[in-house]
This record gives structure tokens, sequence and C-alpha cells, in this order.
RNA sequence: UGGGGCGUAGCCAAGUGGUAAGGCAACGGGUUUUGAUCCCGUGAUUCGCAGGUUCGAUCCCUGCCGCCCCAGCCA
């Protein structure tokens, strides 16, 4: 399922710097992190990062880590991501053992440390309404007010607090309140909700609890209770890090992890935020969550991105507190890295043009056995028809060549890879004027492996033999945003309007060496000169295959023709 | 105008008092029956700006500028 390929070089960072020390002087022995999304979503490449991080660190530390989701808000979190994400994390090859765990799990325990949080004086039962809550915090200028609540009995919130969890109040009317400082210059000490009325089953406990916990406070006790050492998060958490640290001091917690935070991903061209990524799926402006032109895990699988990749980009994009913006080139390298190494190789003609080399006997068919890896050998090799008749790209014929263009031209020859020099004596046209067929004619002398091979051609092209071809249905993609931060020339943010319209176009009549059909596993091709290829995992049938463009070849010549235009 | 962060080459990113790692991209050259791959070579007199401390500052101090995050009973 996954290919793990380790990663080349050790990172270092500034937070592999901390687990260092924290390690050498003994301040822990053995390093504790977690991964903990909330299932509300799939994952995307941003998640891989944090992934990495996290499991990455646990692994060249020969520590732990747990995962863990972060399930308290019932309204917004469904089982079928739960699914998919642990789906998605071992796809990246990482292993959480007996270590998976939900915030939900704890539930019990966060209720008696709240009570604890009560009894200490340092929580209270508010019961103004959200509304007023909002209106008494106070702005990022002026200090909030202090509720008429703040100051009743433990006595009094610990019975009221017994009374929200066994249901005696409708959803709004109380919440349960930290008592820090409603005049703190960061908001999130204004005496933060900790737990909230939800009368609505829980995907896991059901109807067991009518109240749940909020990020806040179940966050830093969940990565208590599991021992976490280092608790990693993005850097809007950085605000959060004071009350994080606060609710640990005040409650008999296990141990104290520390938070730290660094920048999340952000990628040219795409977008990445949750609720962005939702809304492309919900709207059908993509065919769902793994559609191959979303950066979701998924659709990075589907469209055959290997898990090596992705971790050689998390990788190559390191980890630190600053914003970033990483060019798309960067992970279509990756791939082109690693499937160069691996995809066997295969010829495929995506815009077929008949070729007859008329000096070809007609019943006469001969069988090239080219390696399926120029660089490996024990790959073995494969059978490439040839015949009179078959068909080259279109992109490989000019009528009217640029200059520097060595492929195709009226008069002009090259070299059939694996096969033989041909020369175009004559273009054929349908009644539009459009190009139809080409006729050739071949010089046996010129024979692939031939001793002498006569002459030298600059130009190679790529070739099926038309009764041998197999027709395929191929879907080329192209990044799914026209701009570059998608959304950020609108007035209102408005990401939709930069879709690329283009982002996909599909191909149906293409034409693919035979040899392919004998693929046992989904695998990566190469089209030889073309780029890289996976079966669809969805749509493609055993006799009418779906090929999904992982990404094309680094072409030089399409860069050269345009600098020369 | 509150608080928390960030600012090193086109994009990432180390270094944090001793004279600017590395990767990707770009460019030049070589190999090549994939215009691919591979190989070799080239880039910051300078670290947002301005002062200061120091024999010496990207690193310490002061001021300024720019960008990001925070006012959910979301995470």
């Amino acid at each position: 399922m996954s290919d793990n390929e380790s990663p080349a070089l050790p990172a270092t960072d500034f937070i592999r710097s901390i687990i260092r020390d924290d390690l050498a002087s003994g301040k822990h022995q053995r390093l504790v992190t977690r991964f903990p999304p909330e299932p509300n979503g799939h994952l995307h490449i941003g998640h891989a990062k944090s992934i990495q991080l996290n499991f990455g660190t646990a692994e060249e530390f020969k520590g732990i880590c747990f995962m863990r989701f972060d399930d308290t808000n019932p309204l917004k979190e469904e089982e079928e991501y739960v699914e998919g994400i642990l789906q998605d994390v071992s796809w990246l090859g990482y292993d959480w053992g007996e270590r998976l765990t939900y915030a939900s799990d704890y539930f019990e325990q966060l209720y008696e440390f709240a009570e604890e949080l009560i009894t200490k004086g340092k929580a209270y039962v508010e019961s103004q309404s959200a509304e007023e809550i909002r209106q008494t915090r106070g702005t990022l200028t002026e200090p909030g007010k202090n509720s008429p609540f703040r100051d009743r009995s433990v006595e009094e919130n610990l019975t009221l607090f017994r009374q929200m969890r066994t249901g005696e109040f409708d959803d709004g009317t109380h919440v349960l309140r930290a008592k820090i400082d409603m005049a703190s210059p960061n908001i999130n000490m204004r005496d933060p909700v900790l737990y909230r009325i939800r009368k609505v089953p829980h995907q896991r406990t059901a109807n067991q609890w009518c109240i749940y916990p909020l990020y806040d406070f179940t966050h830093g006790l969940s990565d208590a209770m599991e021992g976490v050492t280092h608790s990693l998060c993005t850097l809007e958490f950085e605000d959060h890090r004071p009350l994080y640290d606060w609710i640990l001091a005040e409650v008999s917690a296990p141990c104290i992890p520390r938070q730290i935070e660094f920048s999340r991903l952000n990628l040219r061209y795409t977008v990445l935020s949750k609720r962005k990524l939702i809304q492309l799926v919900e709207e059908g402006h993509v065919g769902g969550w793994d559609d191959p032109r979303m950066l979701t895990l998924s659709g990075l699988r589907r469209r055959g991105y290997p898990a090596s990749a992705v971790r050689l980009f998390c990788e190559r994009i390191g980890i630190s507190k600053s914003e970033n913006n990483i060019d798309m080139s960067v992970l279509e390298d990756c791939a082109r890295e690693v499937l160069d190494k691996t995809a066997p190789r295969v010829m495929g003609v995506l815009k077929p043009l008949k070729v007859v080399i008329t000096n070809y006997p007609e019943d006469q068919t001969e069988e090239f056995q080219p390696a399926r890896h120029p660089k490996n050998p024990e790959m073995g090799n494969r059978k490439v028809p040839f015949s009179r008749e078959i068909y080259i790209d279109h992109d490989d014929f000019r009528e009217d060549p640029p200059p520097n263009f060595f492929r195709l031209a009226p008069g002009k020859e090259v070299r059939l890879r694996y096969a033989y020099v041909i020369r175009c004596d004559e273009v054929i046209y349908d009644e539009t004027g459009r190009v139809t067929e080409l006729r050739c004619t071949y010089d046996p002398a010129t024979r692939s492996g031939a001793k002498a091979e006569g002459r030298k051609v600059k130009g190679i092209i790529h070739w099926v033999s038309a009764k041998d071809s197999i027709q395929v249905e191929v879907r080329l993609y192209d990044r799914l945003f026209a701009k570059p931060i998608p959304g950020s020339d609108d007035p209102e943010g408005n990401f939709l309007n930069d879709i690329n319209q283009d982002s996909i176009e599909v191909l149906s009549d293409c034409q693919v060496e035979p040899g392919i059909m004998t693929a046992e596993n989904q695998e990566v091709f190469q089209f030889e000169r073309v780029g890289y290829y996976y079966p669809d995992p969805v749509d493609s049938l055993a006799d009418a295959m779906v090929f999904n463009r992982t990404v094309t070849l680094r072409d030089t010549w399409a860069r050269l023709e345009q600098e020369q235009t």
C-alpha cells in the first residue's frame, strides 16, 4: 500500500533541537507526541507536514506518537472521517500501533478535572447568554467586564455543573468558564468557556453526555493523560499557550507537556483550509475529496503520488515559524524524483497521428524488447510490437517546424524509439485541411541495436503499433486555481472565482503499448518522453483503462519554444 | 491604538558575537536511442530599515517599517 523509503538526511529544525536537548538533559526519558485531527474532514498535504513532524520525530528519537481524534464537537464531527483519516496516515507510512485514542475517551476524567477546578475556585458556572458573554468580553483594545455570576460559591457552582451534566438545563443556558482575568490583553485568558451544553448524541459516546468540553480545556489535559512531552501545533495556537499552561498548572495533571508551534503549510495555486476544501466538495466544483486535483492525501493518492514523494516534500520544505508560500513545482518535482527511479516505462501516444511506413511489408511484424527501466535492469524487459502502421503523437509532427524542432516534419527524419529511423515523405489531409496521416519510409539499416546504425538522428519520438496498441482514456490535470493565492484579488476573498477552468482535460483516444496490460499491480507508469500516469482506481476498468496524469516530465523543449515565440 | 508571532538569494531554510550551510528553482557545460534522468560548474561584500554597543554584529541594545494570527458556547 505504501512504499517505505526512508528520508535521506535527518532533518534539523528548531523543534528537533528542543527535543534533542530535552532528551540529552534528561528532562524526558522518551519522546511522546501526538497527531490530533478533528474528524470533520479529510486530511490534506498540510496535515502531512504535521503527521511527518509528529510521527517522524517519534520514529527518529525512538519515542511514540499517539493517533488521537479531537472529537469534542458532536455537531461537526462524523465517524466516516475517522476511517479516511486513519487510511491516509497509514498510507503515508506511519503506524500508531496500540495508540489510537479519542479525546472522548477522556470525557469522564476531563469532567473530574473540571470539578477540581471548580473546587479550587478556578472555574464557575456562567448563566449569561452567548450574546451577553460576547458583549462583555471586551475588544482587542478594551478589557472585558466580569460576569455577574463570577463569584458564585464553590457549592453553587458544583451543584449547577452537576445539573448541567445530568441534563437539567437547555442548550445555551449555562456554560462552565475558567476564572482567570477579564482584563487580560490575551483574549483567550478572559474567562474562557470550558464546557457547553449540547443535547446531541456523540459519534462515540452516544447519549452518555450532554455537556462537552472545548478545545482549550481538552487538548492539554488529553496530552497530559497520554504523557505527551512535546505538543506540536500550528502558529494560530500560540495565543492559546498561556491558557494551555494555566489549565495544566491549576489542575493535578499527571505531567506537564510543552506546546510548541510551527507555521502551517501554504501552497501556491491551491487552497488548503478545511473550510474551503469542504466548500469545493459540497458545491461540486470537484468530483469529491479524492478528486485528483485536490491536495488532499486521498486526492494525491488517486492522482498517483507515491507516499514517499509526499514525505520527501515535507522533508524538503522544513519546519520553521515563518509564513511560507511554497510553489507547486516543489511538490511536482518530488513526484518526479521518486517516480523516475521507480516507474516502469511504456510508450503511450496521447494524440494519435497515423503513420504508414510505405516500404515496410504489409504482413510483417517484429518485436522489440526494451528495458522496463533504463537504469534498473532487474525490472526486466517488455515486448513492443512493430508493424507497418503506427501512431505517433501529433505534437511530434509539425508541417512548418520552428527552429531547433528536431522531431518529424515533411522531408525530415526522426528515430522511432527502440526501432528505426523514418523519413516523412507525404502528408495526408482531410477535407478541412487537417493532417490525418503521414506516409513515411524507414531505413532497415538503422534498426535499433544494429552495429552500424547508419546515421545519427537528433530527434527521437515514441510510437505504438496501430494494430497492437490499447486504447485508453487519459485525464490531464493542471493546478486547480489560476491564481497563486486564490481569492487574493477579490474584495470579499471569494476564491471560487479563481478556479482554473482548464484544470482537467480528458483525452479519450490514447494509444498505449500492449505491455501495459501485464501490470498486475496498480502502479505508476512513465509514458516515455511525456509524463507519469496512474490507472485511476475508481473509474478504470480492465478493458477500459483510465489513466491520471500524475505529473509531466520536465519539458525543456516546451520552454525553449515558448522563449522563441 | 491591546496581545502574540514573523522578516536571511526567485521559493524554502540553517546559522544567533568571529566574518553567510543546504535544498528546490534559474543559468552555463558534459553524458544520453526519453529535448527525461544523471554528472560538473555558477549565485547573498550581505541577513527588513536606521542608529548604538563591540577590535568585530545576521546574531546584543534602541527606534522604525512590513506581513501574519487573536474578540466561536470551532479546532
